[in-house]
DNA sequence: TCCTGTTGGATAGCAACAGTATCCAATACT
DNA sequence: AGTATTGGATACTGTTGCTATCCAACAGGA
């Protein structure tokens, strides 16, 4: 197929594709003459992956570059390939040298260690959640380790439940894809379906009755 | 106090502060002679608040003026307050007019009315999980409502959680900012640890030993 | 009272981001 | 033969969240 198939095929314009190709999202087509290429199934299934991380998940194209050259990597291994994804998808907190911070950083750190969580040192997670109990702290609220433990069941059930709905033994693609959306995908959903709770929760608590 | 002081104690540059004015996410201080004017501890606040709006919640400073707008609003309620909230964080999909679009709709509402969920028909959120069932299902993971059983369960234990952690009885300022803390601040805080629950899930699964 | 420095207010500039728009010469297809 | 499409390059656009500058009017100390 040629771009313009491709682009009324995947509902993005031409310009956007070889935007996408010059970013190194998408890789070239195979020439087929000199002013000429051929695209195929799997760049479809590329554009619409990258859709799906820059509309759903909101990754800036620079995160999606990271994402998908380790995906190319054959051999890279599901968990490394988390582990990219993980820093990918930041956001890159730099925590400043300030006393709180430190201390916070180290209410996370020993969260971690006491739920016995195999989680590296660089994730970035772990400055992204010390980053909120710094602003709670502020803002005078302050978070102990028990008023986490909701938070830390959740998580725990719904992640457990996504790692282990990977698809295994398919094609490293399908694999690789499967993890992807479990990562990415799975946390909008989890975000969306904790806002409509919230919302719900709040109906019962503040509402005035519906007529 | 004048702004050179706020500067201090906010860790923000004078011009910053100038802008929030300007943008109207911060009052005006009274004018102390034609070229001065006093700031005080609700200003202090007030920018700890939109910097935990901004940099944690990672909100637009528009979103944070309508809330802001709200909060100020004494006639409103503590669920006009949710909802605006809500409405303000977005991310505003605009639905395309598509039948795979309204087929993932119809899922939401459907499941949001069997949970018996008191959900507005305009909640964003809504949307919002539309999207990404599309996403999924484009990629070739089709969800069925038994899927998101897991996330259904954890999403409203901790939506119940945080809604009963509101503040009542303090002081209005007090409880607005528990609320905008149990929406706002509260999601980074359950993104966060999902994501070091992932990536436990993930190093239990896929990980070598760690030496 | 003079002088240095700060303030409010206005305006302009900047860097990052994610595309869009154009242009061009070289083909394809009809 | 003539029209349309392509790859490749380059330039432009609009949004966002600040920064930087400028200015005249003061405030506060010497």
């Amino acid at each position: 197929m040629q771009i313009s198939e491709l682009s009324d095929r995947s509902g993005l314009t031409v310009q956007t594709i070889k935007f996408y190709i010059r970013e190194e999202l998408l890789p070239k087509g195979t020439p087929s003459g000199a002013t000429r290429a051929e695209y195929d199934q799997d760049h479809l299934e590329r554009l619409r992956l990258i859709r799906a991380l820059r509309e759903v998940g909101d990754l800036p194209v620079a995160a999606i570059r990271r994402i998908l050259a380790a995906v190319e990597d054959d051999g890279i291994g599901m968990h490394e390939l988390f582990g990219t994804t993980q820093y990918a998808i930041g956001p890159h907190v730099t925590p400043p040298d300030d006393p709180h911070w430190r201390a916070a950083r180290e209410d996370v750190d020993a969260l971690i260690a006491e739920l016995g969580w195999r989680v590296t040192d660089r994730a970035p997670a772990r400055d992204l959640l010390a980053q909120t109990f710094v602003a709670l702290r502020r803002l005078g609220f302050p978070v102990t380790l028990t008023d986490l433990r909701p938070y830390v069941r959740a998580a725990a059930e719904v992640a457990e439940h996504e790692i282990g709905g990977v698809t295994d033994g398919a094609p490293r693609a399908r694999t690789v894809h499967s993890m992807l959306v479990s990562t990415v995908l799975s946390e909008q959903v989890l975000t969306a379906l904790h806002r409509l709770a919230q919302e719900d929760a709040s109906a019962r608590r503040f509402g005035e009755f519906q007529p």
